[in-house]
DNA sequence: TGTACATCAGTGAACGCGCGTTCACTGATGTAC
DNA sequence: TGTACATCAGTGAACGCGCGTTCACTGATGTAC
């Protein structure tokens, strides 16, 4: 935050930020141009230099949220090392932990009401991050005997919709709700029993 | 919709299906006040005669929701017949038929931001449909050993997650989104697997 | 059955507020000569 | 190095709007006698 004068210096990345934070603050509604303004030290009109109005800031939000998301995944995968077992599993993990250390980029491109497909930027990103939950789903399918192998993009969804269920209901915490299980642990034994229904984990039957 | 002149008759339950309606069609943020007492041939003032104000009547349609998703449930879960299994599958078929079937309400109790704990009746309510959920998870529970036997609440928390996160992420129709696979189809497969994780279902290993 | 009256669900005008957005402007910066 | 000027990122005042909420009120209903 250091901002010197007349001009800011980076605007655009102090109303992003502002935003981030009113929305990890107060919700997805909480947030109002008016109010990122004053929070990046800016009149409202400044907005209009940088961005098309309201929802154009929380687009811009989300476009690095997938960005970010994409890396962390990517990460995650590690090239499918140690094996595409635990490439796998790193992936599932790292989704729950992006979703908990970047909750201003979680809700801006799950819960804003932002759709991908607003800009073809957004929808791209949004496909890359995907992507590489299919990639890491592909190689693990691999193992599966040809006949009885799943879609990849099949059981990537799986993943990807338990994940997010996972983070929305239990993973928030709504004050006064205590939820009885960890969410890392919940995600982690829920991918674990899915994996062994798929046969790629172990069963002792 | 039947309005006779001063009197409303029902103007309660006409204020929560204005609100369902405006939050089914336009997200929970599309919803105001003053727009549901218009939807209900009323003077915004009106509202005040039936409830504190705008959270209130969210409230109210997820206190509402809330009775209505336990019934379904409870309808599908059949006392546990023809089988432990049989009603397990068809309880988390419900889960999806009840957010497709009835947005609003789903949107309300799970999207709007009212929190759970806003009154004890929604708290109770809530539980009331966790609590068919883990019925027939404990049904089912007791068909696995006793020592590998994962404790009933976490698979039906397990359960919970993949449906609502098929719910959000496959069942919404965003605009544009064209998503490749059913969503019913999606939460069957993903629940059949996760049951043969648990060696409930037989595999040919 | 008829009248007086209490009850209560609605009206409609008014309010203050913060919102998003516009506009003509001005101060700072960088560049050409 | 110094000056003139173009560029552009910000200001600040103003706007119209719809919001939630309040208030004194009034019309309709139901009940006591």
């Amino acid at each position: 935050m250091k901002k010197q004068g007349y001009h800011h210096g980076n605007l655009r990345q102090a109303l992003i930020d502002a935003a981030l934070a009113l929305i990890t603050e107060k919700g997805p509604t909480g947030f109002t141009l008016s109010e990122a303004a004053k929070g990046a030290g800016v009149t409202p009109a400044a907005v209009y230099r940088h961005f098309e109005g309201r929802e154009d800031i929380i687009a811009a939000a989300a476009l690095q949220g997938y960005a970010l998301f994409t890396d962390l995944l990517d990460h995650a995968y590690n090239n499918g090392q140690p094996s595409a077992l635990a490439a796998f599993s790193a992936t599932g993990r790292a989704y729950l932990a992006f979703a908990r250390r970047y909750p201003g980029y979680y809700i801006a491109m799950f819960e804003s009401g932002i759709s991908v497909n607003r800009t073809p930027e957004i929808a791209h990103a949004a496909a890359r991050a995907r992507g590489v939950l299919e990639t890491a789903a592909s190689a693990l399918a691999a193992r599966i005997p040809q006949d009885k192998r799943p879609p990849a993009r099949l059981f990537s969804a799986h993943v990807m919709a338990l994940s997010h269920g996972v983070v929305e209901l239990f993973a928030r915490n709504s004050p006064g709700t205590n939820h009885p299980f960890d969410p890392e642990d919940l995600l982690e034994s829920g991918i674990g029993i899915y994996l062994r229904g798929l046969g790629l984990i172990p069963t002792d039957c």
